[in-house]
DNA sequence: AGGCTGGATGTAAACCTTTACAGAGCGCAT
DNA sequence: ATGCGCTCTGTAAAGGTTTACATCCAGCCT
């Protein structure tokens, strides 16, 4: 009601005294249309304001040029410049970004399908971590769109991934304690359930037995990489009196958390206590002490990831299974050789 | 290609034994329609997995119901919360979020545009503080969409503004510094250019007076509201040797680098300095010592937000102009008496 | 019996593109 | 002359909805 009428294609035609086709063909095939009919309708267009009705045109090609991205939080620091590298490639390759936040509730999830099914969206990023709920239920219902995972890889399902290789850099990141001369070193943020975490788990351990350091259970906290999970954990291990000397924490948020309780407990670090996170979000560098931790290269992992998906669009068949790049080791001031206090 | 051939109104008419536009009324206006025919329709409906292709819907409605969303930047934990809040609200009422991420590059401003112009969304909303580029340029060209402010007015500009009332919660944050004692106090983060900052000075120099504190000049330094510039500003300061008891910084992330300027100085924090931000991001209260802050309802302004705008599309004129929130004091500890030390 | 009302349904146009196919015009070789 | 090939353009269908308008029919009133 405010726009007043747009001109169409039609108007442009009229006006440059030919058809509707080759003013499509003009905009879309240029070298299919004489120069000098080319130059009339340009000139037609610039005196309409005339632009294509994106609708239309959708609907002819069935293809909407969207891409959806379902992600529990899109405030997560972790995920935001993620959404930025997503968001160049697509804005580059003229996609667009569908935003569905989907607090982890299956509800949303599976509200936010519309967009699929009715050709609102042509693909799918998901970094929730799991297939949204209600896709493959209903038998003709709906066929999977392209869809690609991104940071966490969903099992049990054939879907490209594109992240870091958590597995080798919880190693790394393991192998640098040890290298400071850490023997008990605890690993907070255990959780079956999250592959994720699983892998840095299994990271950790490789380290420890690559070191021959024998894997102590007791060392091994479980958590939901919230920081309160991590302040908790923390707690715990004070409780039982069973302590390391360094604390390798499955994120930054549960690294925050174990920093808060250390600090609450008047210890001083990194002398007493080493902590070392993983992902590098932005704080990590406030915090005091600056924390050591493994930096994932967020933007390069979200172009890649988008290109990945635009790929399977317009290609047909995934040419990788997924791609890994690799965490870089951030060293700041929140680990340091343990005392030597026995 | 991946999608078979999804069914269509017309699979749906033809199994149920009715006309196309019976099937549209059964969907769309259910009590025109009787009862057993319904019943029929529905049962189709499910037989066929039909779902109604939006596009085509869009095409004729001439409506997407999509939002364009334009920040400057996504991972902006000032930001993000925003985010969900409009997120919350769209998604309750059936619209999509399409998101644009500017780095306030007018180019990608004016490319997003697209959007809008193309029909692929019915209404902007801003983050960004000033009218994108190029949306009043050429004459019939684009009708000015709906649209919002959110968080940052747009000066110059009748634009609806949803936010904190920045004035106001300046002058508290202040005479909360002046109620615990101090006379000299820095505002860190002027800037002219920046509607958000001017207010928040505008609040600062209202309190000063109130008190019957004279506004010195050399305690107002420049800043763009980064980390750095606090860190800067704060620097700056010391060369100057003309020093404040307290900081009042126009943002939290401001705050921040005023604090590590400070830490870098081994002063005791709040003994030595108080400090005080604005915004309440999310680390915040990780930090040392606990920033003491205005505290934005960022999901509420969101929700409010959207709401307009899709009053604005659905009703016609604005109902107000602006809705201003009251942001909350958030005492913690980076505030405190100053020394008496003269 | 005739006419009127109102509810339920169908017909067809409109929304704006893209593109397969056909046709026109022209140069050139046969 | 005829035919062929090439370039450029036009015609019309298709994409899947919504909705104004027409139609039909049953019931009811006079």
């Amino acid at each position: 009601m405010l726009h007043k009428k747009l001109a169409t294609i039609e108007d442009v035609a009229a006006l440059a005294g030919v058809s509707i086709a080759t003013v499509s063909r003009a905009l879309n095939e240029p070298t299919k249309v004489a120069d000098s009919t080319r130059r009339r309708v340009s000139e037609a267009i610039a005196q309409t304001g005339y632009t294509t009705n994106a609708m239309a045109r959708n609907l002819r090609m069935r293809r909407s040029n969207m891409i959806l991205i379902l992600a529990p939080d899109v405030g997560d620091p972790n995920f935001s410049n993620i959404l930025v590298g997503l968001e160049t490639e697509a804005s580059k390759r003229g996609y667009g970004l569908l935003i569905g936040n989907t607090q982890n509730d299956p509800l949303r999830e599976a509200d936010y399908l519309r967009f699929i099914s009715s050709n609102q969206a042509d693909g799918l990023i998901l970094l929730t971590g799991h297939l949204p709920y209600g896709i493959g239920e209903a038998e003709g219902s709906m066929r999977l769109p392209p869809m690609v995972a991104v940071g966490e890889p969903v099992p049990n399902a054939d879907i490209p991934f594109i992240g870091v290789d958590n597995l080798e850099a919880a190693r790394i990141a393991t192998e640098h304690l040890i290298a400071q001369g850490h023997k008990r070193i605890a690993f907070i943020g255990r959780s079956s359930g999250r592959a994720v975490n699983s892998l840095r788990e299994r990271g950790y351990r490789a380290a420890l037995q690559g070191a021959g350091i024998a894997v102590d259970p007791a060392m091994i906290i479980d958590g939901d990489g919230t920081t309160e999970s991590g302040r908790a954990a923390a707690e715990l291990m004070f409780v039982r009196d069973h302590l390391p000397t360094a604390f390798f924490c499955v994120n930054d948020a549960t690294a925050l958390g174990v920093m808060i309780s250390l600090n609450a407990r008047r210890y001083d670090l990194p002398a007493d206590f080493s902590v070392m996170g993983f992902d590098d979000i932005s704080f990590s560098s406030f915090v005091t002490p600056a924390l050591t931790t493994m930096k994932q290269p967020r933007l390069n992992i979200g172009e890649r990831a988008m290109d990945m998906l635009l790929a399977l669009l317009e290609g047909g068949e995934p040419r990788e299974r997924e791609v890994l790049f690799r965490a870089e080791l951030i060293v700041r001031n929140s680990v340091k050789a343990p005392r030597t206090r026995f």
